[in-house]
This record gives structure tokens, sequence and C-alpha cells, in this order.
DNA sequence: TATTGTTATACTCTATAACTATA
DNA sequence: TATAGTTATAGAGTATAACAATA
């Protein structure tokens, strides 16, 4: 039936995520940013001040990648590290005003890139997609 | 409703993608191959004989990483590099008896990774988000 | 001139281990 | 003892440029 080999699913999804973060980091090289500095900022914006180990935690990205990611995003000026207010080990980290004015724009372009990446797709059936892939990231 | 950044499908695509390639890594192992090692090597069975620059294109793999994957399997026996009939500077590579046995087992592996990847959805269900995928894939 | 395979190279991503300061 | 952050490092994946042989 098809000429790809069993996995199948697993190598479609490889694939197609792999062209997702492609298409994202090039929507947001003018950010000079790449695909993981969004997530991270998003995350950071959504959960309002997650230490790193959280951060790392929630997006499934190491420790030590969390810690380039923040640099890159401090130094940028997007993101702030601040003190945990009980825990001096900890440092929580925080989305300036640019941060979010940054996140707002790098958002629009991310939709884009998925509307685009989706394309083939009625809206119903992005819906349903969606709703899949969340059940497996669950599991 | 979710915690994850706009260009959501993107990213759950993307790590269902990774775990999917990490799993398939870790399950061929043993065989000393890795995810991309079985899909070239399911690809040269599937279609019969395909030169190396057909195989990137089928694949979406660099045509200077095909060079070294077809070493590797090449060196473990799993394939050979033949002449094209017609043209001296194209290579074709045809899957060994040994390659097809190996390509065999190796394929009762991906499947279970598969499935184990899908556990959380339906037998219906899967077949929906393959289908979605492809559709995806094909644009 | 263009194409196939190849080599060399560089950059990103991922993962691990080890260190420090705190708990 | 254990944990958060950090640094260093190594391996895999990805991508580009350049070259030789051939078309």
């Amino acid at each position: 039936m098809s000429d790809l080999p069993s996995g199948e699913i697993g190598y479609l999804l490889a694939r197609a995520g792999g062209r997702a973060i492609r298409n994202l980091n090039r929507a947001l090289e003018p950010f000079g940013l790449r695909s993981r500095h969004y997530t991270v900022l998003a995350a950071s914006a959504a959960h309002g001040g997650l230490s790193q180990r959280e951060l790392g935690g929630v997006l499934g990205v190491d420790p030590s990648a969390v810690v380039a990611l923040v640099d890159d995003l401090e130094r940028a000026g997007l993101v702030r590290r601040e003190p945990h207010p009980d825990d001096r080990r900890t440092r929580l980290v925080a989305v300036t005003e640019q941060g979010a004015t940054t996140l707002a724009e790098a958002r629009e372009l991310a939709g884009q890139v998925d509307t685009e990446l989706l394309d083939a797709l009625t809206v119903a059936e992005r819906q349903t997609l969606e709703k899949l892939l969340r059940r497996i990231a669950a599991s």
C-alpha cells in the first residue's frame, strides 16, 4: 500500500515534526530566536515564573539546555532570572515587557507556520489531529 | 485551555516525532542500527535498487548523509552498492539476504514501538492519525 | 554544463557527568 | 544526602560547499 516502513506512524510523526520546527526556525530568524527559545518564552509567560528545572520538565528539554536557552533570552532582554523567595538555589524565569511583546509577534508567526503546514487539512481535521496528538503526549 | 504555545500542533508533532525516533533507536540498538539506517534499509527493500540520490529524495535525507548510512549498512553486510547499468556515476543500493532477514526483524520491532507510542489511541484513531499525517506529508 | 557520489566541515540538538551552592 | 543551576563535553542529526568522475 505504501512504500514507508513499518513503524510508519512514528516515521510520519518525525518527518512532520521536523518540518514544523524547521519552518518555525526560519520564521523566527528575524527575531534571532529558534523554536526552542520560543517554547521557553511561551511556557514562561503561560505559567508565570517557573524555575528552570520546571521549564525543562514541562518542555521535555534537558536542564543543561535550559540554561543556555535562558541565557540567550536574558541577553536579548526577553526574560529575567529572579530569585525564588524561599529557595536560594532556584531561579524563576520571568518574562519582561519586551519579552511579552516579542512573544506576541512570534506567536503570530508560529500560528501562520502551523496553518501552512496543515494546509491540506480542514479546520475540523486539524482539531482532530491536535486532539489525537495531545492524547499521545499525555500517555 | 492549554499551556502550550501557539504553533501548538507543530510543537506536538515535533515532540511525538522525537519520542518515536528515540524509542525506535533504543529498540534497534541490538542490531547496531539507528532509525535512519532502518528507513534506508526499508526503502531500499521496498523499491528494489534505488540510487543513493533517490533514497535521499524519498526519505528527505541529505545525499551526504545517505553515503554514511549506506556505508554503515554495507559494512554490516545488509546492503550492497551495485553499478547502474547505464550510468557509471550512480550506484544502486540492493538489500542482501542478510539485510532482508534483519529488516524483517527490525520491522517487527518498529511496529511494536509504534503500538506502544500510540497506546492511548484506538485502532480507528491510529488509522485516522496516519491518514492525516500522510495528507500533511504529501502537501 | 549538470549530476552522482563523496569528503570535509560546521552548527544545532540531545544527553551525560561533574561541579557549586544551597537545601 | 539530595536538589537547582551550571559548565564541559561528546554524539547524533542536519546542512552546505567543494571536488572527482561521469553524463
